[in-house]
DNA sequence: AGCACGCCGACT
DNA sequence: GTCGGCGTGCTC
């Protein structure tokens, strides 16, 4: 082993640039690229990973490193190779991609979290005495004493009534250490595989061939709802398991619920690690370890979870693999979580399985042209059979009914039948609270956000106005704020809150349960509404996009989508892709067993192709559309595109940023790729900042990284490499 | 003149 | 991220 002189090091904080430092002699044949070390900077101490090793360094008077944090490299080869693709091809610091590798959980050397269970240390008599004699001076302490003296069981710290410090002292009570919730003792109902139909087993083979290959592969799954996806990754996450490896899976953030992890639980027990970023930092390093020391050769998550130190990494799921949530847009690096796992896999020499009934089109294109080898499960396993799906055109009812109303009578005359027969209902519009916006009806005033650039949507929950980008909110005024008139607000549009408030005055009686961010904001308040539902506790759930994903519930039988073409009248190139999917999902609630389902689409656009394709639920027909139109404008996946913005607390500032950067990339480009125009963004002002972008259109983004990643070194901007949307 | 505040650049 | 330097603008 060579000695070296000099490290780069990326410090933890959010330093851009990496520095160098000279090393100490003891540990010149020590240090390693991918470790942790301390180092000196101005007056303190800072974490940092070595990232590169040196013989020589252009800088005079090093500082030397202070301590070595690891024996090892905190990350392995494979990972380090991602590390450096990653930045490259996104054109992110390093430092921000090391983010991603090193959470916080390692970078803070949070200790793996520790779970006491309290128990009661005297005889029941004794116990008795005592709370007795305290009860008078030390209330608390016999509370507590109580309370142990009902769970013999114990009982962990965070359910105690009062702090066990005390009756600890006096050794009245003992703690023990409980095993980490990820190796729990908890008893799961094991479940074994299934039979796969002749489908399912044509694609589990496929895949089998290739995960014995140890060669990269990719796999796209294209199957309906409810065709037994599922059925076919826990089969072959199987056989990765028994070739030695392990397996990483990645679910939309909104179907990380217990339901799945319990179902992948019951199959595979201990052998699996939850990742997410609702966890805890404590549990995140209990999770990072298992898998880091081979404990667990599975891991659950969302998108963070692919950056997660499996070990021999055989194979990678990705489900839903069309959803928006795997894209990072608001941070950087702007990555996508699937485009790095079958970037992974291909650096591990893994098998990447791509699922979704709806494939993007960059995945299906992928498939087409030979990259990806395609499966399809057309047939549903269960009995279960396609829904019928109608088309109201809400136009006619407009004009029968001389105003506006959130039902056609085909819905309410399929909601009663669905009352009486005990079925229950999904209603989907994709805007929540009561009215979308207050305008004075005497000066045309319209109420905004004092720091965003959007009207502000009236919640009559908590009666209030409140801003969807920032959260801001205030009471509704008496006044017009801008020609002081008195009762003048009008309100216009509506949301999840007045439909379910319409529904009670149309049906009376009906129990309903909404479902959006509102209802939600708390931990597991998603969940626990979802149980209420599926238990029966309401006939109709009213809800956003959350309620089109994932979620079975056996007896829905009707699901109506209150205003179909929202999403066409978003100027965007992936507009019509989202709403042919979002339909597809939301169709896929209903009538998931053996009770048929019905699909109510209405729209003020009812011979809008792309509807019909979607009401038809022909994705093979809507895919050749939509990927012509693709081509015919050049548009993923025909090319990549980068969307840069600029942002500032003044508009012209912002503006000049953009337009500077956008000049001086076009006298560095050769012919090539195209720059489009700097534009206000759709929002464009967010938070008190005002944005500026404009979009490049390339064929590699090879050609255009080493100029991309100049600009993320000199200038203030937010690059975003294959961005989901193109306005926003 | 003296100080508070915000902006900006450097940190090895 | 955090610190210090610098310029602006306000107060005494």
């Amino acid at each position: 082993m060579s000695s070296t002189l000099f490290v780069s090091v990326v410090l933890d904080q959010n330093l851009k640039k990496p520095l160098d430092y000279a090393v100490p002699e003891q540990w010149q044949r020590l240090v390693q690229v991918g470790m942790r070390v301390e180092v000196p900077l101005r007056s303190s101490l800072q974490k940092a990973t070595i990232v590169a090793l040196k013989e020589t360094s252009n800088i005079p008077h090093l500082k030397e490193i202070a301590r070595l944090l690891s024996a090892e490299s905190a990350l392995s080869d494979p990972l380090w190779k991602l590390a450096h693709w990653m930045a490259h091809y996104y054109a992110a610091p390093l430092q921000r991609v090391m983010k991603c590798f090193i959470p916080p959980s390692l970078r803070k050397e949070v200790r793996p979290k520790k779970e006491f269970l309290f128990f009661l240390a005297l005889t029941k008599d004794e116990a008795i005495t005592h709370i007795a004699s305290l009860r008078e001076k030390r209330p608390k302490q016999a509370d507590l004493l109580e309370q142990l003296l009902h769970a013999p069981k114990g009982l962990p710290a965070a359910q105690l009534n009062s702090s066990p410090e005390a009756l600890l002292k006096k050794k009245w009570i003992r703690r023990e250490e409980k095993a980490s919730s990820e190796l729990s003792n908890e008893e799961f109902f094991p479940t074994y595989p299934k039979k796969l139909n002749e489908e399912q087993s044509t694609c589990l083979e496929k895949i089998t061939a290739s995960l014995r290959t140890e060669q990269f592969a990719a796999h796209l799954i294209q199957g309906v709802t409810g065709s037994g996806k599922t059925e076919v990754y826990l089969q072959a996450i199987q056989t990765t398991l028994d070739l030695g490896k392990s397996a990483i899976m990645l679910v939309p953030e909104i179907s990380l619920t217990s339901q799945t992890i319990e179902r992948f639980r019951s199959r595979f027990q201990e052998k699996i690690a939850i990742w997410h970023h609702r966890r805890s930092l404590g549990e995140r390093t209990t999770a990072w370890n298992l898998l880091k020391n081979g404990q667990a050769q599975i891991v659950i998550g969302a998108r963070s979870a692919i950056f997660c130190p499996a070990q021999k990494v055989g194979l990678i799921i990705v489900d839903e693999e069309h959803d928006a949530s795997y894209k990072q847009s608001e941070e950087i690096p702007c990555y996508h979580g699937r485009d790095i796992a079958v970037m992974r896999a291909h650096i591990e020499r893994a098998t990447v399985l791509l699922g979704s009934a709806t494939p993007s089109l960059e995945s299906r294109y992928n498939a087409d042209i030979g990259k990806y080898t395609l499966s399809k499960l057309n047939s549903r396993a269960t009995s279960a059979t396609i829904p019928k799906v109608s088309i109201i055109d809400m136009k006619q009812v407009y004009d029968r009914v001389g105003g506006f109303t959130h039902f056609s009578d085909p819905l309410i005359d399929a909601l009663k039948l669905r009352l009486e027969a005990g079925e229950q209902t999904l209603l989907f519009l994709n805007r929540r609270g009561y009215h979308r916006l207050q305008m004075c009806s005497a000066c045309r005033y319209i109420i905004k956000c004092p720091h965003c650039d959007l009207s502000l949507t009236f919640h009559k929950n908590s009666h209030e106005l409140r801003c969807h980008l920032c959260d801001f909110s205030q009471n509704v005024p008496p006044l017009c704020p801008q020609c002081q008139s008195r009762e003048t607000l009008q309100f216009k549009g509506f949301g999840t809150e007045h439909v379910e408030r319409s529904l009670h005055a149309l049906l009376p009686g009906v129990r309903t349960l909404r479902m959006d961010r509102d209802t939600t904001r708390q931990k597991e308040s998603h969940e626990e509404l979802y149980k209420q539902f599926r238990a029966h506790k309401a006939d109709v759930l009213i809800g956003t996009q959350m309620i089109a994903k994932g979620f079975h519930f056996p007896s829905v039988t009707l699901v109506g989508v209150l205003n179909a073409d929202a999403a066409l009248h978003i100027p965007d190139f992936r507009s019509a892709e989202q709403l042919f999917q979002l339909i597809t999902q939301v169709a896929g609630r209903s009538g998931r067993s053996e009770l048929p389902g019905e699909v109510i689409l209405q729209t003020f656009l009812p011979d809008h192709p792309l509807l019909k394709l979607a009401a038809a639920q022909d994705y093979e027909a809507f895919y050749q559309v939509e990927l012509a139109e693709r081509r015919l404008f050049q548009y993923p996946p025909f090319c990549h595109l980068v969307k840069i913005t600029c942002s500032s607390p003044h508009p012209d500032k912002a503006q000049e940023e953009a337009l500077q950067i956008h000049a001086q990339l076009q006298k560095q480009l050769s012919e090539g790729p195209l720059l489009l125009p700097v534009l206000p963004a759709g929002h464009p002002k967010i938070k008190d900042q005002y944005r500026f972008q404009f979009i490049i259109k390339c064929l590699k983004i090879k050609d255009l990284s080493s100029l991309l990643e100049q600009l993320t070194t000199d200038l203030n901007c937010k690059i975003d490499v294959d961005p989901i949307n193109t306005f926003f």
